[in-house]
DNA sequence: ACCTGAACACCGTTCAAGT
DNA sequence: ACCTGAACACCGTTCAAGT
C-alpha cells in the first residue's frame, strides 16, 4: 500500500476497482470511512488519481448504493399477490439495509439510489400495484409511502451506536424492532389497499 | 469578526450563544454549514475556545436540533380526539421540519433528538394513545412508527438540490408530497386503530 | 475557568507536469 | 488518457501557556 510510481506511470486502476473499494471502507468502516483518500490509500494511488475515474464522490457513493441493492429479493411480480408481493420486497429491503447499517445514513442523505437496481425495484413495485387497479398518481404515492418508511425505519433500527453515553439498556431488541417495522408496513400495506 | 486579544483575556462567551450561533448557521447554510470552526468564528473567537462550553460537535448538534422543537404546535391530550390529536402533532413537526431542510439529515442522522422539548412531545403522544387503550409495547411502537414515517418523510420531502444534474423537473411539487405525507399518515393512523 | 496559539491528523478537489 | 506531487482551502479536537 505504497506509492511507488513516478509521474506518467499507470497504476492500472479502473472505475469498477474505486468503486469496489468504496463499498468495501464503506461496509468496514461505515459511512465515515469512506474518504476519497482511504479510497486511494487502499489502491495505492496518489488521491487526485480517483477523479480520473469518478467525478466526485457524491458519484461513487450513489454507485455503491445502488450495487447494494441488487442483493433485495425481489419477488416475480405475477408470481405473488400484491400485498404478500411489497411486503417481501420491503422486508428484503430493510433486511439488505440492516445488513449494512453504516450505509443507511448515506441513502437518507442521497435520498434512495437511483441506479439500475434502485429502478428496477422500483418497476416492480409499481407493477404489483397495478395488480391491483392502482395506477398513475396514487401508485407513485404508495410508492414512496413505503420506500420512506422502509429506509427511515432502517434508519432508526440501525444498531450502530451514536454516542457511547446513550444508554441503550433500555433500547429495543433489534428483534422487537423487526416486529415493529413488519407492523408499520402492514399498517400502511391496508392503508394503500382501502385507497 | 476578529480575534484581537490575547492569550488569558476572556470573550464572554457562554454556552447559549455557541448553541444559538451553530442554530444560525444550520438554518442559513444547512448542514454542511455548521462547523466548530465557523461558530468560533462567527463569535470572533478561537475554534478552541468553543470546547469550554460544548463536549463535542455532536452535542452541540443534539442541542440545536432539540431547540427547534419548541416550534412543534402541540395539542393537548385531553381536549381532542387521539386520532386528530396525534394527526396535528405528526404534520406540525413534519412542518417544523420543512421550514428547514438544512437540519432534517441531522435528525435523522442523530434518530431524532432527545432533550426535553423531544421527551414533551412524546409524553404528549404516548397520553394520546392512553387514551385509546394503548399503552405499554404496543403504545411504544405505534410512537415509533409515527416518528419514523414523519422523520423520513422529512428527509425524503425536502427539496434541497442533491446534484445540480439531477433532473427535478420530474419530481413532485411541495403540494404534492405534502399530500403524500399526510395520506401514509392516515393509513398509519388507521392502523394504529384497527391494532 | 476561560481563552489563545499552535499543533495534530485529517478532509475533497484541482492542476501543472510527466509519460 | 492516466497518474504524481503539490497545493488550496478546509475539517474536529487537544493542549500548553497565559490571565
Amino acid at each position: 500500500v505504497e506509492a511507488s510510481r513516478r509521474p506518467g506511470q499507470r497504476a492500472g486502476i479502473t472505475r469498477e476497482l474505486v468503486i469496489a473499494a468504496g463499498r468495501e471502507l464503506l461496509i468496514e468502516h461505515g459511512a465515515a470511512g469512506l474518504t476519497m483518500r482511504a479510497v486511494a490509500r487502499h489502491l495505492a494511488v496518489a488521491p487526485g488519481a480517483l477523479y480520473s475515474h469518478v467525478r466526485t464522490k457524491a458519484e461513487l457513493i450513489d454507485e455503491v448504493l445502488d450495487d447494494l441493492l441488487s442483493q433485495v429479493d425481489a419477488p416475480d411480480p405475477l408470481g405473488t399477490d400484491w400485498r404478500g408481493g411489497l411486503y417481501g420486497l420491503m422486508t428484503s429491503t430493510h433486511e439488505v439495509l440492516l445488513e449494512h447499517p453504516g450505509l443507511v445514513p448515506l441513502y437518507v442523505a442521497r435520498r434512495g439510489a437511483r441506479g439500475p437496481n434502485a429502478q428496477r425495484l422500483g418497476e416492480i413495485m409499481l407493477a404489483l400495484l397495478a395488480t391491483q387497479g392502482i395506477t398513475g398518481t396514487p401508485a407513485r404515492e404508495a410508492l414512496r409511502a413505503l420506500l420512506v418508511y422502509t429506509i427511515g425505519s432502517a434508519a432508526f433500527t440501525a444498531q450502530t451506536p451514536i454516542d457511547p453515553e446513550l444508554d441503550d439498556a433500555q433500547l429495543p431488541s433489534p428483534a422487537e424492532l423487526e416486529t415493529n417495522f413488519e407492523n408499520g408496513l402492514r399498517w400502511l400495506l391496508a392503508g394503500i389497499a382501502s385507497a
